[in-house]
RNA sequence: GGUCCAUUCGUCUAGUGGUUAGGACGUCAGGUUUUCAUCCUGUUAACAGGGGUUCGAUUCCCCUAUGGACUACCA
């Protein structure tokens, strides 16, 4: 069998959207467990909309979720150029080749006049469709009398290359993951292959570059089935053999109806998009979010497919190995945040503490903190197994680094009692007295103390905590003061004990 | 409106012509803990509906409903 040829091929229009991204990730654990070719191909025939920055975010996506790609407009390649603009020329013979097949033929309707007639249309409650059915009706070299057609070709007027769809044909084909359908030719139409701007439109594009490049299977979101018999046909007229076809599921909102957009993130607080958009509106990304590449693809990778173990974290090396694309999903993936989170809670335990706290400390470097690793190592193992992002420690360890600002009311309430000032000034001088604050030592120290004097420990540690977190939360009291150190301990106690008062 | 696609716990899903319909996230409840989390244990909850086929359908077929995509000189 041939070598395996995938591509993927994005029109470089915005940010590449999650979706976009696990169509990428199908194509390319597909191509390599495969021992395939993984290509990118941009799409970049409709001018109108290109947007700067964009190709470079697909590119910069794609390196971050550790997608290689195998063949590109960077990598280069034997079928190059691989942007669709830069292979321009290429496709007018093959448009050229389907009007002398007969396949395909001028028309010369303006989009002004389509526009209305698809309005007039519209308001009998029907659907314009430019097919057999109609099309000796229209402006086109089919229905025109005659040469008149060569002679408004001659004279410079503006004309597109239609495809001659066939009259009242079954059409039948074959997807991958959907199986066999049927399409009556009847109720498609004849769709344009070449515009009046001398650019091919996705249909003739996308068909030539597949062939040229020698695409062995078509891996694409679910939005091109209802193309797909005009693609079968135009293999077809040109004489090609078609790649097989595989068409993906939708990501759909967590909630309500539809297909996840940006406005879903914004709403609810989650990135739609692998990375920081940084043009036009502000639009989060998973990078800048904390997560990590390997949980993000992770999870993409269990939305629509799985491999009927019970196995949930996969490295890359594992997805390519157990990936098929027989076991991709007929419907789509609801897009749920909350299990996006767990995976990254996953591979943040996995992760050393060294290596956390390495991310932790470039994190505290942009807060203007320059801690060594060594203390920080010992923060991060007090506090790891709590969080699921590195950006989650500040928010547990905020009170290491700065005494409370102010003690949280409802504590205060509820554990700060006639006593607690006595208790911890008398804690206070125990703790002056050793200058041993390990976490093991202070804790025979305190609890022997609390012991002999017949006091309450809760009362005890809870006005503890207050005085040096200010709230009800963080790891056990003896590392906190082992981390902060004897002096800064005193104090915070001091302070405490002024601030809360009674 | 038309064409096409889809439908198992709230969500992601496993699965089979005969199963106690399994797992994960979430929820809830216990346990651990000096606090808050984490963690552990348990709990919760599903085959869209109606017809067939069959000894028997969640599983195969049809219809309905619902959801989705498409319906541009956009991809």
């Amino acid at each position: 069998m041939a070598q395996v040829r995938v591509r993927f091929a994005p029109s470089p229009t915005g940010p590449l959207h999650i979706g976009g991204v696990r169509t990428a990730l199908y194509n390319y654990l597909f191509a390599k467990k495969n021992n395939g070719i993984f290509i990118l191909r941009i799409e970049d025939t409709d001018q109108g909309r290109f947007v700067e920055g964009a190709e470079e975010y697909i590119m910069e996506s794609l390196e971050w979720c550790g997608i290689k790609v195998d063949e590109g407009i960077n990598e280069g390649g034997k079928f190059g150029p691989y942007r669709q603009s830069d292979r321009k020329e290429l496709y007018r013979q093959y448009a050229d080749d389907l009007i002398h097949k007969g396949d395909a033929y001028y028309a010369f309707d303006t989009p002004a006049q389509l526009d209305a007639m698809r309005a007039e249309e519209e308001k009998a409650g029907k659907t314009f469709i430019y097919n057999a059915s109609n099309r000796m009706g229209l402006c086109n070299s089919l229905s025109s009398s005659g040469s008149d057609w060569k002679e408004r070709i001659e004279k410079g007027e503006p004309y597109v290359i239609r495809y001659k769809m066939p009259l009242g044909e079954d059409i039948h084909f074959d997807d991958v993951i959907r199986g066999h359908i049927v399409v009556n030719s009847n109720t498609l139409d004849d769709k344009v292959l070449f515009k009046s701007d001398g650019m091919p439109t996705y249909h003739l594009a996308n068909i030539v570059d597949d062939h040229l490049m020698e695409i062995t299977h078509v891996i694409r979101g679910e939005e091109w089935l209802p193309s797909l018999p005009l693609h079968f046909l135009l293999y077809r007229s040109f004489g090609w053999q078609a790649p097989l076809f595989a068409h993906l599921p939708l990501l759909l909102k967590p909630d309500g109806k539809g297909k996840l957009s940006k406005r879903d993130g914004d709403k609810m607080g989650f990135p739609v998009f692998p990375l920081f958009w940084p043009y036009g509106e502000t639009s989060k990304g998973y990078r800048e979010e904390g997560y990590y590449p390997d949980a993000f693809v992770n999870m993409l990778a269990l939305l629509g497919w799985n491999p009927g173990t019970e196995q949930e974290i996969f490295t890359m090396y594992e997805l390519i190995n157990s990936f098929t694309i027989e076991r991709v999903h007929k419907s789509g993936s609801r897009f749920d945040p909350e299990k996006a989170k767990w995976f990254n809670h996953q591979y943040l335990q996995k992760r050393s503490v060294n290596e956390v706290a390495i991310e932790y400390r470039e994190f505290l470097r942009a807060r203007g903190f320059h801690i060594d690793i060594k203390p920080l190592e010992r923060l991060v193992e007090l506090v790891k197994e709590r969080v699921s992002f590195v950006k989650d420690i500040w928010s547990e360890t905020d009170f290491f680094f700065v005494a409370p600002q102010s003690y949280d009311p409802e504590v205060v309430k509820k554990r700060w009692k006639e006593d607690s000032p006595a208790l911890l000034r008398e804690l206070r001088s125990l703790l002056e007295q050793t200058d041993d604050f390990s976490p093991s030592s202070t804790e025979v120290l305190v609890k022997s103390w609390i012991e002999e004097k017949g006091y309450n420990m809760g009362a005890v540690m809870n006005a503890f905590r207050l005085a040096v977190v200010g709230a009800s939360r963080g790891p056990h009291m003896f590392d906190i003061i082992s981390w902060i150190g004897k002096q800064e301990t005193l104090d915070r106690i001091d302070k405490g004990i002024a601030l809360i008062g009674k």
